[in-house]
RNA sequence: UCCAGCGUAGCUCAGUGGUAGAGCGGUCGGCUGUUAACCGAUUGGUCGUAGGUUCGAAUCCUACCGCUGGAGCCA
């Protein structure tokens, strides 16, 4: 045939001259001759022989400013274009004039790819996240956000670093899940079932039996048991994924659906548990504070003063570690009023936790060794017999971003945790066999993401650092 | 799910029993290498919904809905 392909239909404002983002543009070192920009507007003002354009792509917080002179062909619509247009601009990118900024692009020709008129809700203003909430298919356009969901980015990305440069592998584990396990709240039940005619059981209740998956199934409320099983083969793995939560909790720390990062690790005992969680976040805050400091000084400025400020001390310091037993004594001598009863044996609240973490030691605390009757079947039986090698990172202004143990490894032992719990133990031969067939020693835990998230950022409410976020009552989107 | 608070213009909020308000935004005009520009004018309302009390309700009462904060569960 003739070996040319035909030429692409571009609509009007798409060319074929690669476009520079506007992090490059304003990263640049010399003047460029030819340049091509994208973006969103989000102000405009006049001037006498021409209009400032500041444009945003997302690429970066900054915006890149536009020269729009009175010559160019457009120049009445452009006068007319509003917060939110989108445009595609040709010119040249040279030094600015003006105060503020080292680069300003001077425009030869702006396409206007798309209008935004004055029903747009994003106003050059300051917006409340509340309200930003309602309109989150439109709030990542918005200063906070776009750097909230560019620091998410970063951050899901320097997990899969820090464990990649320590040799752990990456596991999926399912989300489409038939075990109920460890009672961890309620479940979202995954059936293709119709809840009315659907097949009966003589009692009258839905046979589960003719299901798709011919059993009780559920989204996946933690990966762990899957881990296990992989850290029993591959040593060192780690999961990182979605987690659904049936939960009717209504708090700024809990959503239905959120994403936690499980490593676990064969021939490990407690402490070096304890060791990686402290390893982890340390390194993901130095991390972030390094490649989104523009970012970083958005939140220190606008959602949170103290927050570079306790960031660099939780880095430069060692968490502390105090045993359960040690916590609950710390806090009947404190002369603190708490709302609610401290006593051996009791879970700790989030005022106790707080006044650890916040008041008594100012700093990232571990609490471990709980009384086993106030934690799940799998965690590892100390040697006194009342305990279980488990671990709660608390962290100031999140309360626990961190939940973790000592597996058992012991079959009876656990084969005796499981029955205490009233558990089917035919349920979980696999999970046995694992103990039953060479095994090891194991630990790990869990790191909610959206909780280091909003512990990077400052950002308060775990909805406002998820693109559409899931809580009860409220799916939009 | 429990406790508390809040729903008034596109946004942020004032108005607590007697004519529905301000700032910002939008629009128009002026000025200007501007920086959340500035100056002037103007636009803008089912006071969350439904009932009730009252001569009269944004305001008081009841229910419901929504949002926010706190608690529990947890990550």
């Amino acid at each position: 045939m003739g070996g040319q392909s035909p030429p692409l239909q571009l609509k009007p404002g798409m060319t074929q001259l690669s476009s520079t983002t506007v992090k490059d543009a304003l990263e640049s070192t010399a003047p460029i001759d030819a340049i091509q920009v994208q973006g969103w507007v989000r102000t405009r003002r006049d001037s006498k022989d021409f209009s400032f354009i500041e444009m945003n792509d997302g690429s970066c917080l900054r915006n890149l400013q536009i020269i729009a002179r009175n010559s160019l062909p457009n120049y009445a619509a452009l006068q007319r274009m509003t917060t939110g247009a989108s445009i595609s601009v040709r010119g040249t990118l040279v030094p600015s004039q003006g105060k503020g900024q080292t680069w300003e692009v001077v425009a030869d020709k702006i396409d206007i790819v798309g209008t935004a008129d004055d029903s747009y809700p994003l106003q050059k203003k300051g917006h409340t996240p509340e309200f930003l909430r309602e309109i989150a298919h439109l709030r990542p356009r918005s200063n906070l956000f776009g750097c909230v969901f560019r620091v998410r980015s970063r951050l899901a990305f320097a997990i899969h670093k820090f464990f990649q440069e320590r040799g752990f592998v990456y596991v999926h584990t399912p989300i489409i899940t038939g075990s109920d396990c460890e009672g961890a709240g309620e479940l979202f039940r995954v059936t293709t079932l119709d809840p009315k005619a659907g097949p009966r059981r003589l009692d009258g209740s839905i046979d589960y039996e003719q299901d798709f998956f011919a059993r009780c199934t559920y989204l996946t409320v933690s990966g762990q048991l899957e881990a296990e099983a992989f850290a029993c083969a591959l040593s060192k793995v780690y999961t990182f994924g979605p987690t659904f939560r049936a939960e009717n909790s209504n708090t700024s720390r809990h959503a239905s659906e959120f994403w936690m990062i499980e490593p676990e690790m064969a021939f490990c005992a407690l402490n070096g548990n304890m060791d990686l969680a402290e390893e982890l976040v340390k390194y993901l805050i130095v991390d972030v504070r390094e490649h989104c400091p523009d970012e970083m000084e958005l939140f220190a400025k606008f959602v949170d003063k103290e927050l570079l400020a306790r960031l660099d001390f939780v880095v430069d310091r060692p968490f502390q570690r105090i045993n359960y037993s040690d916590a609950v004594d710390l806090l009947k001598r404190s002369g603190a009023k708490f709302e609610f009863p401290i006593d051996y044996g009791l879970n700790l609240q989030s005022e106790h936790e707080r006044w650890l973490t916040e008041k008594h030691f100012q700093c990232p605390v571990t609490v471990f060794n709980f009384p086993k009757e106030i934690k799940p079947f799998y965690m590892r039986l100390n040697d006194d017999g009342k305990t279980v090698a488990a671990i709660d990172l608390l962290v100031p202004g999140i309360g626990e971003i961190v939940g973790g143990s000592q597996r058992e490894e012991r079959i009876d032992v656990l084969e005796e945790n499981m029955r205490r719990h009233k558990m089917d133990l035919a349920d979980y031969k696999w999970y046995l066999d694992l103990r039953r067939y060479g095994t090891v020693p194991h630990s790990g835990f869990g790191l909610g993401f959206e909780r280091m998230l909003m512990f990077i950022t400052g950002v308060p409410n775990i909805r406002d650092v998820i693109p559409f976020a899931r809580t009860p009552g409220s799916a939009e989107f």
